[in-house]
DNA sequence: TTAAAAATGATAGTATTACTACCATCTCAA
DNA sequence: TTGAGATGGTAGTAATACTATCATTTTTAA
């Protein structure tokens, strides 16, 4: 199996699209690497520009600010996970079976290879789990809202409360359960990780922990 | 009903404590209001000084840094918040009752009343909704973690967890329930705000929906 | 092929942030 | 009344978050 995927990122997100130069690869990989080693907070364009040995003036030709890069990441994320529940959902037909899907794919890591696109996945799953409700946390979201710079992950949102709806169409709140999922899947991560008192973790490993606990409260939630 | 509420917030969380001065009231004060004004990231201990016509230096006699007096105003939140919830739940003995009064806790605004701390409690609930993620999701997180900066969040998590543990002793997930009621409840109330698409708020008010949400999360999944 | 256009590099500069240092003054308590 | 502690005022530094300008290189289109 072999195949490109492609998604058109929401080009209010950079002022050059970084995905038709060799640059713009770098600029993007790279800033993955880095947010994933300093933490969002101490990443800086100027520590970008030294890695990939060019200028802040350069980055700044591709990204407006460090928030719009960090969106763009995350709108990337959330298009391939869109794309991936898909291509596991399809010749599927059972609603149950479907959201076990769902669950599996939102606590496992994201398959390595996808076409030229070889943004390194444990970091990005990382920076989805630690700093992406950093881009919505903010004080001007009304603003970039109007953006539709949420689009990718509000289309995910809404695909997985249809199929909760189709599982039990009486359930009274299929989108808020899917958002609590998938930010609970992300929390319970980093809990895990770092504040294990936190959680339930035992001697099963962490993913597989995060598992059954969303599959326990999503299927409790929906019961008929 | 009239008394004093008073809680040791950990003393690695300031350099000089704030409660015995008018000044350093007035720094904690004042810095809710304009972290909720301007959110966490636009915020600075510049602005603080000029609103209340002092100095930085000064502040910085008090706090270290901006973070740690996030942490420290969220300390006293938790700890207040925990304070409500023991005085809620005494004379009360069916577990069902304490659950619920507790999610009625989480989802209203605190009591406007607490003797000489007259912080505004609307800017606080907010600041906890918008900002409180701020606090843990941090790179240092383990260093932080020493100081144990996180404990009357942990204190309060667990508290909720014993009542879960007592309803249902055989549910497997009391932690990661807790903290995926508490860290809902705030995103529920920040996306019915922001972005209600990814929400099923309706013509009720959003405090009773994400209410209502919470509930059945929580006792369709402690059912026995 | 050549000239124009676009992309990048190099350098510099500004305003703000996140501090630290130092000294003067003021106050209150022994 | 003296001296410790709290505060004010000023200054300074390094880093951040940009913007501007100009030179060079690369691409493209006539």
């Amino acid at each position: 199996m072999d195949f490109q995927v492609s998604f058109n990122v929401n080009n209010k997100l950079f002022v050059k699209d970084p995905e038709n130069t060799d640059l713009g690869r770098q600029i993007v990989k790279n800033a993955i690497d880095l947010i994933y080693t300093l933490g969002f907070e101490q990443f800086t364009f100027k520590k970008l520009a030294i890695e990939i040995q060019t200028t802040e003036a350069t980055i700044y030709r591709y990204f407006e600010n460090k928030h719009k890069l960090l969106l763009y990441i995350l709108n990337w994320y959330w298009s391939y996970m869109e794309f991936l529940v898909m291509f596991k959902l399809q010749n599927l037909d059972n609603p149950e079976i479907k959201l076990i899907a769902v669950i599996d794919l939102l606590t496992s890591d994201l398959p390595v290879n996808s076409g030229k696109f070889d943004y390194n996945k444990k970091f990005l799953n990382q920076i989805v789990i630690s700093e992406s409700s950093k881009a919505y946390l903010v004080k001007d979201i009304s603003e970039i809202n109007k953006d539709e710079v949420f689009k990718p992950y509000k289309d995910l949102c809404s695909k997985i409360a249809d199929l909760i709806a189709e599982y039990n169409p009486n359930y009274k709140f299929p989108k808020s359960l899917t958002t609590t999922l998938i930010e609970s899947s992300h929390q319970q991560q980093f809990f895990a990780d770092n504040l294990p008192k936190l959680t339930d973790v035992n001697e099963l490993n962490q993913k597989d922990f995060v598992n059954s606990f969303l599959k326990d409260l999503l299927f409790k939630s929906i019961l008929i």
